[in-house]
DNA sequence: GCCAACGTTGGC
DNA sequence: GCCAACGTTGGC
């Protein structure tokens, strides 16, 4: 089982978004950053667990607990011309993004915030505390994992 | 294939 | 709203 760090802004769509879908299971769509892409077509499995950390906010930080439900498949915002994601150049027949599905498990008892975690020496190597990280998906290690969580 | 210009991300 | 960081685009 892997560890991932999963980041979306809340005007766009918080963790409160995805608890108010049927079954608090949702689609992560809108990934149109190669790496991320790879990562989630390749990498991400069924079980595994993702911080959903909430950016571009007042506070950022980690806010909830989400697991994978589906594994990677065409994201067809891609296709949507109304869609923002909207990619024309994303060919039905050889799919450029893809996208998993997401299902709520728990938000934690409070945010831990961004400042918090790069205070913390256990999290020096966290993809996500250091500078210039604009991946919207990044690995988190068993250890980085369980530290968190020991910060709540 | 280089690289300048441009666009986006996201903390502050 | 500013701006640093960095990915993408496209001319050459």
């Amino acid at each position: 089982m892997q560890y991932w760090l999963m980041k979306s802004e809340p005007d766009v769509y918080g963790i409160d978004d995805l608890m108010a879908q049927p079954d608090q299971t949702d689609h992560w769509d809108g990934v149109r950053n190669y790496q991320v892409r790879n990562m989630m077509r390749d990498q991400m499995k069924v079980g595994d667990q993702a911080f959903f950390y909430h950016s571009n906010t007042k506070v950022p930080g980690i806010v909830g607990i989400v697991e994978i439900v589906r594994e990677a498949y065409p994201d067809f915002t891609a296709w949507d011309p109304e869609s923002k994601y909207y990619d024309p150049k994303s060919d039905p027949d050889k799919p450029r993004w893809f996208m998993v599905d997401v299902r709520f498990v728990r938000k934690l008892r409070r945010v831990i915030a961004l400042q918090e975690l790069r205070e913390q020496p256990e999290l020096q190597d966290m993809k996500v505390v250091q500078k210039g990280c604009r991946l919207s998906i990044t690995p988190v290690t068993e250890a980085q994992w369980r530290h968190v969580l020991g910060m709540e």
